[in-house]
DNA sequence: GATCGCTCCGCAATCGTTTGTAGTATCGGA
DNA sequence: TCCGATACTACAAACGATTGCGGAGCGATC
C-alpha cells in the first residue's frame, strides 16, 4: 500500500558549515552575521561569511539561539473563544505586527473557563514566550496571571484590571455609548432604554454607567430605563427587551450593550408587532460581521478590534525591548456604523 | 513617573538542580523523569528524583530539549484569513487536540495572498515546527509547500490537491449538495437553480459538479440552471441570482454554493418583490454563525469545521509519530440545518 | 573463589548558537 | 630593531537537556 511518512531529517546548514565554507572560525561567522556585532570583524571577512551563508542557505537555528539568548521570539495570545468572530480581528491585528518583527504567535483558546486560561498561561510560560497578550474576560485577574507578570511582558486587550497594574488596550465604552445615545437623541428620540450586559463583566457595568451618564448629558431621564440581561446572548436580550418594553410601552429606542442583545431586541420588537427603526430604533455594540446583512441592517457602535490587537502587540514589543511603558489603560475610540435600525421616532 | 518594565530573569530550576537535590547524576535524573527511560533506573531512585522535581517545581526547558531531540512540540496552522468566522472552528478543533498532546499551536494569517502563505510556511519551517496544517485555498499547492512536505509532517484541511499526494481533511461537498437538492426535491420543487462559486476554487467546481449530478439523480434537468458567481460574496451572489431568475422566472428554489452567495440570493429575490421561502426557497452552504438569526433564518448545509480541524490535527500527530498514514482525502459528512428559507413551492 | 550476568548509575559528547577572553598579526612610532 | 597599540580572529565555555557507553556493585553459578 502506498503510504506516507514524515521525513524527519532535513539537511540544514549550520553555522559550522558556513564558517568552514568561509574559512573562518565559527565564532567569527556568528559575529559577522549578527548586525550588532559585525563591526568587530573585518568588512572583507563579513562579506565572505555573508556570501557563504547565502550560498549554503544558512538559517540560524532558533532553538539553539533561544537557548543561548534566553529569548524565543514568540509571544502567546490567549483568547476566551476562538470561535467567536469578535476575536478574529484581535488575533489578526496582533499577528500582523508581531510577525513583522520576527515574532511568532502562539495561540491559546481558553474556551473551558477561567481555570483553562490559567493553565494555558502556564503552558506559555513553560515555553518561555517573550510576551503574553491576554484577552480573557473578567474584571479581576487571576493570581496566576499576576505572577506571570513578574516573569514575562504582558498586556491586556479588550479588558483591564481595576488597579491598572497591567497595561491594557481597551475600547472606549463611554465614548461608544455616547455615540449611540447622541445619535438617537439627534434623531429626535426622548424615551430611550438600555438593555445592559451582566454586571460582573467589565463591559456590562461600564456601558451601563456610560448610558446613565450620557442620558443626563443630553438632558434625558434614565431611571428605570435600564434592564440587565443575564448574558450576552440573543435570548436573554429578547427577555430583557420585552421586560423593558412592557414597563415602558412608550419607548422609541433601545441602546443594546452588545450586538447579540440587539438582535434579541429585534425579536422582542417584532413579537410585539412593531417595526424596527420605524416604531423602535435599536443600536448594537461591537459591529460584528454580517450585522450589516440583517433585516433591517443594524446600526452599531464599531470597536476597532484589529487596531486593538495591533496596539497591544506594539505595546508588548516595547515592554520586551525594555522600554518604559506607562501602565494603565489605553482607550481606543469607537465609531458609529449608521444603518437602517435607527430612524426618527414615528410620531 | 510610575512605569513598568518586563522582568527578564526568572528563577527556574534546571535538571542540574533536581539532580543535586536528589543526590544523583544529571543523566540519571533525566532518565528518571522521562517515562520512556524510567525503567532503567531503580524505582526508589525514580521516586527520589520525582520528589525533588516536585519540590523544586522543575519544568524541562523546551528549547534545550528541542535542540537535543530535534523536536519543538509545536505545529503551525496557516489560515487564509483569521478574520473570517469560518476558520475559528478549524483553529479551535486543531488546538484542542494538539494542546492535549502537549503541542503548541503557531498561527499564521495568510491574508495577503498565496505568496504570503508561502512566506509563512518558510517561517514555520525555520522555527522547526513538527508539523504543518494548511487551510489555504486553491486547487494547486505551491512549490514551497511541496518542498515543505519533505521536511515536515503536513496535512491539508478544507482543501485538497489534485493528485492527493498530501493527506487532506475536507468536507464531502458531493454529499452536502445532495442534502440540499434532495431536501428541496422532497419539498416538491422541480425547477431548482444553482448559484455556483468560482470555477478555479476547488469548492466552486466541486459543488457545481455535484449539483449537476444530484439533479439528474433526483430526475431533474440542470442544463442552463447554473450561474457562476465571480467570487464568494454577497454582491456577486445577488448579480448571479438575478441573472438566473431573469433567464428562468419559473425557478422555485436556488441552491447557493456558499452562505454569502445565499444572502445575495436573498437580496435578489427580495428585489424582485418575491418572498423567500414562499416564492423562492434558498439554501446556503457552510452554515456560518448568525445565519440562524437572519430574516428569514437560512436553511444551510452545515460543514463540521471544528471536527475538520480536530481530525487534521489527529492525522498530523499520527504522521509525526511516524505511523503510516494513507494519503488522499478524508471526507467529512455534512448535515443539513433546516430553517425557514426553504418551504414547499407556493403553487 | 573466580567468572558471568544483570541492574543500576555516572561520564562525556552532543544539539547550534552566543560571547568573554586570549592570542596573533600588522603597523606606526621611537 | 623593538615595543605597544590596534584590529582582527580563534579558543572555549556556556545555555539545558538527551543518550551511547563504560563501569561499579552484587548475587548466582560452576
Amino acid at each position: 500500500m502506498n503510504t506516507l511518512r514524515a521525513n524527519v531529517s532535513s539537511i540544514r546548514s549550520t553555522l559550522k558549515d558556513v564558517a568552514r565554507e568561509a574559512g573562518v572560525h565559527i565564532s567569527t561567522a556568528s559575529r559577522a552575521l549578527n548586525p550588532s556585532t559585525a563591526f568587530i570583524v573585518h568588512p572583507v571577512t563579513v562579506e565572505r561569511v555573508a556570501e557563504a551563508a547565502r550560498k549554503l542557505g544558512y538559517r540560524p537555528h532558533p532553538l539553539a539561539r533561544g537557548l543561548r539568548t534566553n529569548r524565543t521570539m514568540s509571544v502567546g495570545v490567549i483568547i476566551p473563544d476562538v470561535e467567536n468572530p469578535l476575536f478574529g480581528p484581535i488575533i489578526a491585528g496582533a499577528e500582523s505586527v508581531l510577525v513583522e518583527e520576527g515574532y511568532s504567535v502562539l495561540i491559546g483558546n481558553a474556551d473551558r473557563g477561567p481555570d483553562h486560561a490559567d493553565s494555558l498561561t502556564e503552558d506559555m510560560l513553560e515555553r518561555h514566550v517573550d510576551g503574553l497578550i491576554l484577552a480573557t474576560p473578567g474584571r479581576i485577574v487571576s493570581e496566576t496571571a499576576r505572577q506571570a507578570q513578574r516573569d514575562v511582558a504582558m498586556v491586556l486587550v479588550n479588558r483591564s484590571v481595576d488597579d491598572d497594574s497591567i497595561p491594557a488596550i481597551v475600547g472606549d465604552d463611554h465614548a461608544g455609548i455616547g455615540l449611540a445615545v447622541r445619535h438617537l437623541r439627534e434623531l429626535g428620540h426622548e424615551r430611550i432604554g438600555h438593555v445592559a450586559g451582566p454586571e460582573w463583566v467589565s463591559t456590562g457595568r461600564g456601558r451601563r454607567d456610560a448610558f446613565r451618564d450620557w442620558m443626563s448629558t443630553v438632558g434625558l431621564e434614565a431611571d428605570g430605563l435600564v434592564e440587565e440581561a443575564e448574558w450576552y446572548q440573543v435570548e436573554p436580550g429578547m427577555t430583557s427587551a420585552l421586560a423593558l418594553l412592557s414597563r415602558h410601552p412608550d419607548l422609541t429606542a433601545i441602546v443594546a450593550a452588545n450586538d447579540l442583545l440587539g438582535l434579541g431586541c429585534y425579536r422582542a420588537v417584532r413579537s410585539l408587532g412593531k417595526v424596527i427603526g420605524g416604531d423602535v430604533s435599536i443600536t448594537g455594540y461591537n459591529d460584528m460581521p454580517l450585522l450589516d446583512l440583517m433585516q433591517p441592517s443594524m446600526t452599531a457602535v464599531r470597536v476597532p478590534y484589529r487596531r486593538m490587537g495591533a496596539d497591544a502587540a506594539s505595546t508588548l514589543l516595547a515592554l520586551i525591548a525594555g522600554e518604559d511603558v506607562s501602565p494603565g489603560r489605553v482607550l481606543l475610540s469607537p465609531t458609529l456604523a449608521i444603518r437602517s435600525s435607527t430612524a426618527p421616532p414615528s410620531t
